[in-house]
DNA sequence: TTGACGTGTGACAGCGCTGTCATTACCGCT
DNA sequence: AGCGGTAATGACAGCGCTGTCACACGTCAA
């Protein structure tokens, strides 16, 4: 082995021209649009290409049309696997594409969010992708000058830049209190770490929740800027426990952190349901497999990821003018064990349930 | 807002050229070699760079050179977490170049490996970092005739296509083996999903090390096709109590299903590690926190995916010509509660244990 | 028959950059 | 004085593709 250099010769579009007898133009044309040439000359060029194994080179495609085919994600983690479910969705839909995505991982900081956004702006890309709704100035309005589709991802406004497809995190997090009220729980703490706009979103609304239902606490909320992660969740069980004991039941920001506490409590010898509820956020896989199972919030990651590079996609077609509408997926609760005080309501949902 | 279309009115290197004073070609050699321009000069256009906002345009560059400043990645999964660490580390180290990332999902088929790789390679990419040793014969075929860079990760071979940086699985899975042993465990039986090869190579270190120490037993060897996750690590561990019900320890070829397993043995009632001792393989994070926290061997993921890079970026510079020897990293043996069935010989090394 | 129109195809230029070679100026050496 | 050598810069062509416009047909209504 060794040190490799470069080779040659490539199969360009001329190439497949002489073989199939037209110009290279028909050939660039019988590859992007079909049906503007004619049957017969279409299956010519379709064998040529086939025979040469000609492919493409996006380079010279990007400079000449000034247009590249790369797809921005702009997400803050890339261990964090609420977003790593969002980028499967986004890779199984960009391979129905012609379109490659290229990724930016922000850390949950605005402004390298917005150095991010000005950097893929400047490599003029096919589309934009970005998660959440809140930026910083100069960088949404980098977004509403771009001459590309941009779609803000995971949450919800009602001024979104172009356009959007998410779910509601206020929603979700209501959901999750009413069901500790109706399963029995009257003393509702919550748990939040690392407080990005969407987790501010999620205390918001359990707040709210709360207060209409007449059971909010303020000495039961929790919060740090540490980022979450399991052993915190444990902690910052750890910590509410300490400032509000007779607390009865938890929402916490996320699964880890409800992993977590239910580890926490474990630890104590705290009975899950019984003496605690528990409920999480995104239902990931593992809220069914602990013990007991995890009562969450499930959040359409993998469809967000979908639907963005979808309609990406729809926003090139030439055909497809106007933005869409804003897609607002649905949070759905999955009631498990580790709220289930009282004989369920018939609300059977998810499988997986051990008992 | 609406339809977009494009913009016009790029700074281009003659802009630039025009505002310093000099050739295009002087600007275009002081990006990329300011060595090779005067000091004088030099300063000038970079001045003028900066007042002009000037952005390099990728796509004519790639044109130009036949060079992409695109590194493949090619990776078996998006969502498990082993490889987004890695993920991670190629990211940070990305940061630190002038190169980008494109990855590509082989859902560990390696026919989907050979495709992807295939598909990179005509992109003239500036380099390949590609999971594994094992390709198909066309896979290794291409990347050893290919003209960029290849580092094949996470795996040791003695005949690398090119550069390599990984670990052994053979030796972390036979110092488990040895650690149960030291532990008193007698029994051991293993879990292994998804066959890929560094699974298996697992297997055959456990196998190994078993029959080194007089304690192999085939009927405790459960594997199964199925991809692994944290509900199949509590069914295989089911299948194993099925039958070999004398197991008295486990060694499971990640933590997922060591989790599971854990999980299951508190469903049953099995007391680890007294009844049953646990060992787990990768770190991941949750295996500190659970109860009992888990044994496991930490593989080096996100270190992987640092130098990885840091080895293509070394191959790119003009002067660092042949390909260094592989980096082989080291496993690590992080005892925890789920193994410590006896006092805990003298090998502290990770803390976050609760007792 | 004429012309307006639509369909399928081609000629040409040029996207922004880099590889290659040429050029200039200046140095120190015989 | 004449030479080769080096450092700094420039001229030119062209990477492979696409946007634009032009053209050759055939069709159909007037």
């Amino acid at each position: 082995m060794g040190s490799k250099k470069r080779d040659s010769s490539r199969v360009t579009l001329s190439d497949v021209a002489r073989l199939a007898k037209v110009s290279a133009i028909t050939v660039s044309r019988c590859i992007r649009n079909p049906e503007r040439v004619s049957e017969d000359t279409r299956v010519r060029i379709l064998r040529a290409i086939d025979d040469l194994g000609y492919v493409p080179d996006m380079a010279a495609s990007a400079l000449a049309s000034k247009r590249s085919n790369v797809v921005g994600l702009v997400i803050p983690s890339l261990t964090n696997s609420v977003f790593t479910d969002v980028l499967k969705g986004v890779y199984d839909a960009i391979e129905e594409t012609r379109l490659t995505v290229q990724i930016g991982n922000s850390r949950y900081s605005p402004s390298k969010e917005e150095n991010l956004i000005r950097t893929f702006l400047q490599q003029r890309p096919a589309g934009l992708i970005v998660a959440g709704v809140n930026h910083t100035e100069a960088g949404r309005k980098m977004l509403e000058a771009s001459s590309c589709p941009v779609v803000q991802i995971m949450d919800v406004t009602d001024k979104p830049v172009d356009r959007l497809v998410g779910f509601s995190h206020f929603e979700g997090a209501k959901a999750a209190v009413r069901h500790l009220h109706d399963m029995g729980y009257r003393r509702p703490g919550i748990l939040t770490a690392r407080m990005d706009p969407r987790s501010r979103v999620r205390l918001a609304g359990f707040t709210e929740e709360a207060q209409q239902l007449g059971i909010f606490e303020p000495a039961r909320v929790v919060s740090t800027p540490l980022h979450s992660s399991v052993g915190l969740g444990a902690q910052l069980f750890s910590d509410l426990l300490a400032q509000a004991p007779d607390t009865d039941s938890l929402f916490c920001n996320n699964d880890d952190l409800a992993t977590g506490a239910l580890f926490e409590a474990a630890r104590r010898n705290i009975r899950v349901p019984e003496a605690l509820g528990v409920c999480g956020y995104n239902d990931l896989d593992i809220s069914a497999e602990v013990n007991p199972s995890l009562t969450t919030i499930a959040t359409p990651r993998y469809e967000v990821g979908l639907q963005s590079v979808q309609m990406i996609n729809a926003a090139l077609d030439p055909e497809g003018e106007a933005a869409p509408p804003p897609v607002i997926l649905g949070t759905k609760l999955v009631p498990r064990q580790s709220t289930r005080r009282r004989p369920m309501p018939s609300v059977g949902i998810h499988s997986g349930e051990t008992t």
